[in-house]
DNA sequence: TTGACATATCGCGAGGTGTCGATATATTTA
DNA sequence: TAAATATATCGACACCTCGCGATATGTCAA
Protein backbone atom coordinates (compact mmCIF):
# COMPACT_ATOMS: atom_id res chain seq x y z
CA UNK A 1 0.00 0.00 0.00
CA UNK A 2 2.45 2.15 -0.92
CA UNK A 3 0.07 4.56 -2.08
CA UNK A 4 -1.55 5.38 1.19
CA UNK A 5 1.25 6.33 3.63
CA UNK A 6 0.69 9.99 2.82
CA UNK A 7 -3.33 9.28 4.08
CA UNK A 8 -2.14 7.30 6.69
CA UNK A 9 -0.09 10.42 8.41
CA UNK A 10 -2.80 13.21 7.70
CA UNK A 11 -6.58 13.13 7.39
CA UNK A 12 -7.13 15.75 4.51
CA UNK A 13 -10.55 18.12 5.93
CA UNK A 14 -13.87 17.65 4.21
CA UNK A 15 -14.57 20.09 2.07
CA UNK A 16 -13.87 22.30 -1.22
CA UNK A 17 -12.58 26.09 -1.97
CA UNK A 18 -16.04 26.72 -3.42
CA UNK A 19 -17.60 26.06 0.49
CA UNK A 20 -15.54 28.86 1.50
CA UNK A 21 -16.87 31.76 -1.43
CA UNK A 22 -19.57 33.26 1.23
CA UNK A 23 -17.13 33.00 4.22
CA UNK A 24 -14.22 34.92 2.26
CA UNK A 25 -17.20 37.79 0.93
CA UNK A 26 -18.29 38.18 4.74
CA UNK A 27 -14.65 37.94 6.06
CA UNK A 28 -13.63 41.04 3.43
CA UNK A 29 -16.92 42.87 4.74
CA UNK A 30 -15.63 42.89 7.95
CA UNK A 31 -11.75 43.18 7.11
CA UNK A 32 -11.30 46.76 7.61
CA UNK A 33 -10.08 48.90 10.58
CA UNK A 34 -13.41 51.08 10.64
CA UNK A 35 -15.65 48.10 10.16
CA UNK A 36 -13.92 46.25 12.86
CA UNK A 37 -13.84 49.07 15.26
CA UNK A 38 -17.67 49.41 14.31
CA UNK A 39 -19.00 46.14 15.26
CA UNK A 40 -16.58 46.16 18.62
CA UNK A 41 -18.73 49.39 19.50
CA UNK A 42 -22.42 47.61 18.42
CA UNK A 43 -21.47 44.69 20.73
CA UNK A 44 -21.86 46.94 23.43
CA UNK A 45 -25.24 48.17 22.50
CA UNK A 46 -27.35 49.95 19.79
CA UNK A 47 -25.66 53.05 18.26
CA UNK A 48 -26.99 55.75 15.69
CA UNK A 49 -24.99 56.79 12.58
CA UNK A 50 -23.75 60.20 13.69
CA UNK A 51 -22.31 58.50 16.91
CA UNK A 52 -20.45 55.75 15.22
CA UNK A 53 -19.10 58.21 12.40
CA UNK A 54 -17.94 60.42 15.64
CA UNK A 55 -16.46 57.43 17.54
CA UNK A 56 -14.83 55.94 13.95
CA UNK A 57 -13.63 59.86 12.95
CA UNK A 58 -15.34 60.00 9.87
CA UNK A 59 -17.59 61.44 7.81
CA UNK A 60 -21.24 60.70 8.08
CA UNK A 61 -21.54 59.42 4.46
CA UNK A 62 -19.00 56.93 4.66
CA UNK A 63 -20.22 55.78 8.19
CA UNK A 64 -23.59 55.17 6.36
CA UNK A 65 -21.85 53.41 3.83
CA UNK A 66 -19.76 50.96 5.64
CA UNK A 67 -22.84 50.15 7.73
CA UNK A 68 -24.80 49.65 4.72
CA UNK A 69 -21.83 46.97 3.46
CA UNK A 70 -22.60 45.30 6.85
CA UNK A 71 -25.99 44.89 6.62
CA UNK A 72 -26.11 43.46 3.40
CA UNK A 73 -23.97 40.28 4.43
CA UNK A 74 -26.37 40.04 7.70
CA UNK A 75 -24.15 41.14 10.34
CA UNK A 76 -26.28 44.09 11.09
CA UNK A 77 -30.01 45.68 11.49
CA UNK A 78 -30.76 48.73 11.37
CA UNK A 79 -34.01 50.78 12.78
CA UNK A 80 -34.97 54.52 12.11
CA UNK A 81 -36.99 56.08 15.28
CA UNK A 82 -37.50 59.82 14.24
CA UNK A 83 -35.04 60.68 12.18
CA UNK A 84 -32.13 59.20 13.86
CA UNK A 85 -31.49 55.37 12.61
CA UNK A 86 -30.34 52.60 15.00
CA UNK A 87 -27.25 50.07 14.22
CA UNK A 88 -26.88 46.90 16.22
CA UNK A 89 -25.81 43.20 15.58
CA UNK A 90 -27.78 41.13 14.40
CA UNK A 91 -25.57 37.93 13.59
CA UNK A 92 -24.80 36.32 17.07
CA UNK A 93 -22.02 34.59 15.58
CA UNK A 94 -19.98 38.00 15.50
CA UNK A 95 -19.47 37.97 19.23
CA UNK A 96 -17.62 35.09 19.07
CA UNK A 97 -15.32 36.06 16.10
CA UNK A 98 -15.14 39.39 17.78
CA UNK A 99 -13.39 37.43 20.67
CA UNK A 100 -11.42 35.32 18.51
CA UNK A 101 -9.54 38.66 16.57
CA UNK A 102 -9.38 40.80 19.57
CA UNK A 103 -7.86 38.27 21.49
CA UNK A 104 -5.44 37.85 18.25
CA UNK A 105 -4.54 41.00 17.00
CA UNK A 106 -5.15 43.61 19.92
CA UNK A 107 -2.50 44.75 22.12
CA UNK A 108 -2.21 44.33 26.05
CA UNK A 109 -2.10 48.62 25.58
CA UNK A 110 -5.18 49.07 23.29
CA UNK A 111 -7.30 46.50 25.71
CA UNK A 112 -6.34 48.17 29.48
CA UNK A 113 -7.05 51.94 27.85
CA UNK B 1 -27.00 64.43 35.21
CA UNK B 2 -29.05 64.50 32.00
CA UNK B 3 -26.04 64.42 29.76
CA UNK B 4 -24.90 60.92 31.34
CA UNK B 5 -28.14 59.05 30.33
CA UNK B 6 -26.49 57.43 27.05
CA UNK B 7 -23.38 56.46 29.62
CA UNK B 8 -25.61 54.41 31.88
CA UNK B 9 -27.18 52.62 29.30
CA UNK B 10 -24.40 51.39 27.59
CA UNK B 11 -20.43 51.39 27.64
CA UNK B 12 -18.59 52.11 24.78
CA UNK B 13 -15.53 49.55 24.81
CA UNK B 14 -11.90 50.96 24.63
CA UNK B 15 -9.66 51.18 21.84
CA UNK B 16 -10.11 52.99 18.48
CA UNK B 17 -10.22 52.33 14.68
CA UNK B 18 -6.24 52.25 14.69
CA UNK B 19 -6.10 49.19 16.52
CA UNK B 20 -7.70 46.91 14.11
CA UNK B 21 -5.44 48.46 11.44
CA UNK B 22 -3.27 44.92 11.75
CA UNK B 23 -6.30 42.98 12.65
CA UNK B 24 -7.84 44.42 9.17
CA UNK B 25 -4.71 43.86 6.98
CA UNK B 26 -4.37 40.04 8.41
CA UNK B 27 -8.02 39.10 7.59
CA UNK B 28 -8.03 40.67 4.39
CA UNK B 29 -5.48 38.19 4.13
CA UNK B 30 -7.78 35.16 5.09
CA UNK B 31 -11.17 36.65 3.10
CA UNK B 32 -10.28 34.98 0.27
CA UNK B 33 -11.78 31.30 -0.25
CA UNK B 34 -8.86 29.63 -2.20
CA UNK B 35 -6.73 30.99 1.14
CA UNK B 36 -9.43 29.74 4.10
CA UNK B 37 -9.24 26.36 1.93
CA UNK B 38 -5.18 26.53 2.57
CA UNK B 39 -5.58 27.04 5.95
CA UNK B 40 -8.10 24.63 6.60
CA UNK B 41 -5.93 21.63 4.79
CA UNK B 42 -3.08 23.12 6.83
CA UNK B 43 -4.23 22.73 9.77
CA UNK B 44 -4.60 19.13 8.74
CA UNK B 45 -1.10 19.00 8.51
CA UNK B 46 1.61 19.78 6.13
CA UNK B 47 1.32 19.85 2.39
CA UNK B 48 3.63 20.92 -0.74
CA UNK B 49 2.94 23.39 -2.96
CA UNK B 50 1.85 21.43 -5.42
CA UNK B 51 -0.67 19.26 -3.17
CA UNK B 52 -2.63 22.41 -2.03
CA UNK B 53 -2.29 23.73 -5.84
CA UNK B 54 -4.18 20.28 -6.89
CA UNK B 55 -6.60 20.44 -4.10
CA UNK B 56 -7.70 23.74 -4.57
CA UNK B 57 -7.34 23.45 -8.78
CA UNK B 58 -5.38 25.94 -9.01
CA UNK B 59 -1.85 26.40 -10.74
CA UNK B 60 1.24 26.40 -8.76
CA UNK B 61 2.31 29.32 -9.16
CA UNK B 62 -1.01 31.00 -7.92
CA UNK B 63 -1.09 28.81 -5.25
CA UNK B 64 2.82 29.91 -4.36
CA UNK B 65 1.63 33.44 -4.58
CA UNK B 66 -1.04 32.91 -1.96
CA UNK B 67 1.05 30.94 0.21
CA UNK B 68 3.41 34.06 0.53
CA UNK B 69 0.78 36.03 1.30
CA UNK B 70 -0.12 34.27 4.37
CA UNK B 71 3.30 33.90 5.04
CA UNK B 72 3.77 37.70 5.25
CA UNK B 73 1.51 37.97 7.49
CA UNK B 74 2.84 35.28 9.81
CA UNK B 75 0.21 32.38 9.22
CA UNK B 76 2.53 30.18 7.79
CA UNK B 77 6.01 29.00 7.73
CA UNK B 78 7.65 27.18 4.83
CA UNK B 79 10.44 24.23 5.13
CA UNK B 80 12.06 23.09 1.99
CA UNK B 81 12.66 19.42 1.57
CA UNK B 82 14.61 18.51 -1.60
CA UNK B 83 13.07 20.16 -4.41
CA UNK B 84 9.73 20.54 -2.77
CA UNK B 85 8.30 23.01 -0.06
CA UNK B 86 6.23 22.15 2.77
CA UNK B 87 4.01 24.99 4.51
CA UNK B 88 2.08 24.54 7.56
CA UNK B 89 0.30 26.88 10.35
CA UNK B 90 2.88 29.13 12.25
CA UNK B 91 -0.09 31.14 13.96
CA UNK B 92 -1.63 29.18 16.75
CA UNK B 93 -4.47 31.49 17.02
CA UNK B 94 -5.94 30.31 13.29
CA UNK B 95 -7.61 27.39 14.90
CA UNK B 96 -9.54 28.93 17.12
CA UNK B 97 -10.78 31.80 14.17
CA UNK B 98 -11.28 29.43 11.41
CA UNK B 99 -13.14 26.98 14.07
CA UNK B 100 -15.67 30.44 14.38
CA UNK B 101 -15.53 30.73 10.54
CA UNK B 102 -16.37 27.04 9.92
CA UNK B 103 -18.76 27.44 12.50
CA UNK B 104 -20.76 30.09 11.10
CA UNK B 105 -20.17 29.51 7.11
CA UNK B 106 -19.87 26.23 6.62
CA UNK B 107 -22.80 24.66 5.77
CA UNK B 108 -24.10 20.83 7.23
CA UNK B 109 -23.19 19.48 3.62
CA UNK B 110 -20.23 20.80 3.61
CA UNK B 111 -19.39 19.37 6.49
CA UNK B 112 -21.10 15.77 6.17
CA UNK B 113 -18.94 15.44 3.64
C1' DT C 1 -44.63 75.35 4.28
C1' DT C 2 -39.99 76.34 5.15
C1' DG C 3 -35.77 75.32 7.11
C1' DA C 4 -32.77 72.41 9.77
C1' DC C 5 -31.14 68.00 10.81
C1' DA C 6 -29.93 62.91 10.05
C1' DT C 7 -29.05 59.59 6.90
C1' DA C 8 -28.57 57.60 2.28
C1' DT C 9 -27.14 57.41 -2.53
C1' DC C 10 -24.51 58.43 -6.69
C1' DG C 11 -20.50 59.19 -9.88
C1' DC C 12 -15.85 59.82 -9.95
C1' DG C 13 -10.89 58.98 -9.60
C1' DA C 14 -6.81 57.06 -7.10
C1' DG C 15 -4.93 53.11 -5.54
C1' DG C 16 -5.00 48.16 -4.53
C1' DT C 17 -5.88 43.02 -5.64
C1' DG C 18 -5.89 38.68 -8.30
C1' DT C 19 -4.71 36.01 -12.15
C1' DC C 20 -2.18 34.78 -16.12
C1' DG C 21 1.82 33.71 -19.04
C1' DA C 22 6.54 33.91 -19.27
C1' DT C 23 10.58 33.38 -17.07
C1' DA C 24 13.86 32.55 -13.21
C1' DT C 25 15.78 29.75 -9.51
C1' DA C 26 16.72 25.58 -6.99
C1' DT C 27 17.18 20.63 -6.68
C1' DT C 28 17.43 16.02 -8.22
C1' DT C 29 18.25 12.47 -11.65
C1' DA C 30 20.14 10.51 -15.91
C1' DT D 1 26.57 18.55 -17.67
C1' DA D 2 21.91 18.35 -19.40
C1' DA D 3 17.19 17.54 -18.69
C1' DA D 4 13.33 17.17 -15.66
C1' DT D 5 10.84 18.60 -11.65
C1' DA D 6 9.13 21.90 -8.03
C1' DT D 7 8.62 26.36 -6.68
C1' DA D 8 9.08 31.39 -7.04
C1' DT D 9 9.02 35.86 -9.31
C1' DC D 10 7.79 39.38 -12.64
C1' DG D 11 5.07 42.47 -15.78
C1' DA D 12 0.74 43.35 -17.56
C1' DC D 13 -4.05 43.77 -17.46
C1' DA D 14 -8.88 43.54 -15.72
C1' DC D 15 -11.40 44.26 -11.85
C1' DC D 16 -12.56 45.91 -7.34
C1' DT D 17 -12.46 48.97 -3.15
C1' DC D 18 -12.37 53.21 -0.81
C1' DG D 19 -13.36 57.83 0.31
C1' DC D 20 -14.86 62.23 -1.40
C1' DG D 21 -18.19 65.82 -2.88
C1' DA D 22 -22.58 66.60 -4.45
C1' DT D 23 -27.11 65.57 -4.09
C1' DA D 24 -31.31 63.12 -2.62
C1' DT D 25 -34.48 61.41 0.85
C1' DG D 26 -36.79 61.33 5.14
C1' DT D 27 -38.17 63.52 9.54
C1' DC D 28 -39.10 67.00 12.78
C1' DA D 29 -39.86 71.79 14.50
C1' DA D 30 -41.10 76.54 13.92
Amino acid sequence: MAANIKAQQQTKPPGTVRDFVDAAECLKTLAHPVRLRMVQLLLHGKYTVGEIAEDCEIQDNVASENLRLMQRCGFLASERVGRKVFYQIAEPHLAGLMNCIEGRFLTSAAKSR
